[in-house]
DNA sequence: TCAATAATGACAATACATTGACAAATATAT
DNA sequence: ATATATTTGTCAATGTATTGTCATTATTGA
């Protein structure tokens, strides 16, 4: 039953607008998801020191097509370019990322994983992979897709 | 089109598994839609003083029926009880918050609105109610069915 | 072309959150 | 009932993120 958590204070109103309900409720139950991902990832790459800070970055730089600079890694993950540059900074120190000339910004470098990043990468994708795998079994890929293009929907009003 | 976001180094193997590819992906763009999202409610509280630590807490507790303590609190926000211990605590302290007390537990109270508290919450839902609605408009109530089902559905795999 | 606007890097201050640890309260299983 | 496991409050250390500011670089539009 989707209307479960809803309280006394809406439940007087959501006779009117029960949409309105249901769009607090799945922000609410959004941000839950967010700590209980990241709890995930945290657990999952804990034996190849990373942090969900690091695995964010690296992840958002392997599935970009084109090449990411810091503020556009922080676009991707919705955090302000500073939190990004500080950690990426932190991870080209470590030999994990690698600042790379772009040819369309003079000072907004390209960040690229070095080759210890790749391997880092790939054992992350050991790990990530039957994480991913398992959890998607039971559900249907057009759920996955309607959820998905809902979520952009919604990025695209926010942006 | 779905896996537009999708890179050169998932590319090879998304015919392989395109549900995963579509499950990193998603959990990618739900990262991004919560930093939107507490941009958003920041931008819409500005005046009220509430912070996203502080709205948050606020819309946990508007929106559950049976009281919540501080690790519900964190329960359903998905973070660390410590966490929500300190914003509650300057919560309380400011006014916004009681501790009252809880019949099934003896040190963990209950916390709850003070009459300052729902004083906040009223202004509060005079702006989240209209951005809800003006959000929600263009979407179809099924879709967002769906996908908090989904959400929830993940939430219940991560507890 | 050139002026106005936006994006970026850098630095600082502050807010927010996680992790670890330990004692006290509660829940569970036998 | 009672031992065991879990939950909770509390304190401390550390990591992470936001906000604000300013100079510099790109982009946009007239």
């Amino acid at each position: 039953m989707i209307g479960r958590f809803v309280g006394p204070f809406l439940r007087g109103q959501s006779l009117h607008s029960p949409k309105r309900v249901l769009f607090l409720d799945l922000v609410l139950t959004l941000f839950r998801l967010n700590g209980l991902l990241i709890a995930e990832g945290d657990a999952m790459t804990k034996d190849l020191g990373l942090t969900h800070a690091r695995w964010k970055v690296i992840g958002a730089i392997a599935l970009s097509n084109a090449g990411l600079t810091v503020p556009g890694i922080a676009r991707v993950l919705g955090q302000s370019r500073q939190a990004v540059q500080r950690i990426t900074d932190v991870m080209v120190a470590d030999g994990i990322l690698v600042y790379t000339d772009n040819p369309k910004h003079k000072r907004s470098a390209l960040v690229t994983l070095s080759e210890q990043g790749q391997d880092t990468y790939t054992l992350l994708r050991e790990v990530q992979d039957p994480w991913a795998i398992e959890n998607t079994e039971d559900i249907p890929i057009e759920e996955l897709e309607t959820t998905l293009r809902l979520i952009r929907r919604l990025i695209k009003k926010f942006n």
